[in-house]
DNA sequence: ATGATTGACTTACAACGTAAGCTTATGACG
DNA sequence: CGTCATAAGCTTACGTTGTAAGTCAATCAT
């Protein structure tokens, strides 16, 4: 009955992987701690040699997704290694829709990114950016993403109630909101994240040429 | 020994606003159908009279936060429109700090933030904006405006192990994060979310302004 | 060989969401 | 006034959860 050759033995990385595969295939209140033994043919308890308690496990989760962006390559402007990063934050999250979640409760910059964090800095800084400016880009740059990417890819569980009420009381109540209608049938949510991303980009730029212009006169 | 005077009945509304108050004094893992029903005075069964379950509770916490977003006054120009109504919306999101987790999980537009939807809508299409950018416009306008609310708001528990790591770590290796260690005491995040707002603004007026001009030539 | 350490398993408990059934107050209608 | 339907509360019960506490077998240093 019991699993009879010698198993490998559990570790954080194990725990955090097996979670990490119940979360994708089955959401995120999927896990339980006995969720999580049973796909590492364990008992629950088990686990807690290893992680301090649920909690940390959820912790994990966003550190070993996050730990998925890939390094930066060598960009050419400080514009585009921003819109690369976003991209790539995108990217991940999207891979793991069902985390999402968790992007919302934990702080988004956490050691694994570090790297990505000090690059960009480094950049922003040459380009001319104040070291507190260059902070505040680089955090409402992933605000938005993470905002954005939260917001369009959270796995929506089936409620019937919010989708009919926008055709049958909007047409003259509400003409601007009947007029979306045709539109959101062919909306491009990736295109509305560059949409997004552009808007945010050519402002941050505007205002790193308005900066140098104040300083030189 | 049973609540002596008759008590007024029950009420989805009722239910609502205490589940708030709980929310909102003890965090949003807090409420459960019993604590719910105690801050009434009535068994937790009692409660699925009137909502369906204790997700249909969360849903209408969203409901009722987002309804307390105060109706757009006329405002002179699409820009100043849309600024008052980030700031607004942050306003009502920073009011009710624990229920932000539950903005990650909903999608952001409902029956109760219709209004508002409409009026930005209307003058976004005045202004010049197609029927799709004004509706990427909001949508990107409300995702930079809850992502950042959420990550600088969410209450964060008190984790030790993340804070300690900036200082010790990345002196020599990470220059540019260490340079900011000084700067993070000085920090104002409201200021942060003025530096993104502005930022999306002008990004989003040069993409208007342009817009403009192809079609004229 | 022995003793300590590790890491698994077992048991147990309180709290959770909610299904099912029961009880009582209200109000319509003969 | 009596009857009875409906509504809205209460009670009990079940399965699941996170995890504290205790047990036991394997591994390893000496």
């Amino acid at each position: 009955m019991r699993q009879s050759n010698k198993r490998e033995p559990l570790s954080r990385e194990r725990i955090l992987r097996a979670a990490l595969g119940v979360v994708d295939s089955e959401g995120l209140e999927a896990i339980s701690m006995r969720r999580v033994g049973q796909e590492l043919g364990v008992e629950a308890m088990s686990l807690y040699n290893h992680v301090a308690n649920k909690a940390a496990i959820l912790d994990g989760l966003f550190e070993i997704v996050l730990a998925e962006m890939p390094a930066a390559t060598k960009a050419a402007t400080w514009q585009v290694a921003l819109r690369d990063n976003a991209r790539a934050l995108r990217l991940v999250l999207r891979a793991h829709p069902h985390t999402l979640p968790l992007f919302a409760t934990r702080p988004a910059v956490t050691p694994a990114s570090i790297i990505h964090v000090e690059a960009a800095l480094e950049l922003l800084r040459k380009a001319g950016f104040s070291a507190d400016e260059a902070l505040c880009t680089l955090q409402v740059m992933v605000a938005f993403v993470v905002g954005h990417t939260v917001a369009g890819y959270s796995p929506t569980r089936p409620e019937e109630e919010s989708r009919p009420a926008y055709e049958q009381l909007s047409k003259q109540d509400f003409p601007r909101v009947h007029e979306l209608v045709a539109v959101l049938a062919r909306h491009d949510i990736e295109k509305e994240f560059e949409f997004g991303l552009e808007a945010m980009l050519a402002g941050l730029e505007a205002r790193l040429t308005r900066r140098k212009a104040s300083r030189k006169e």
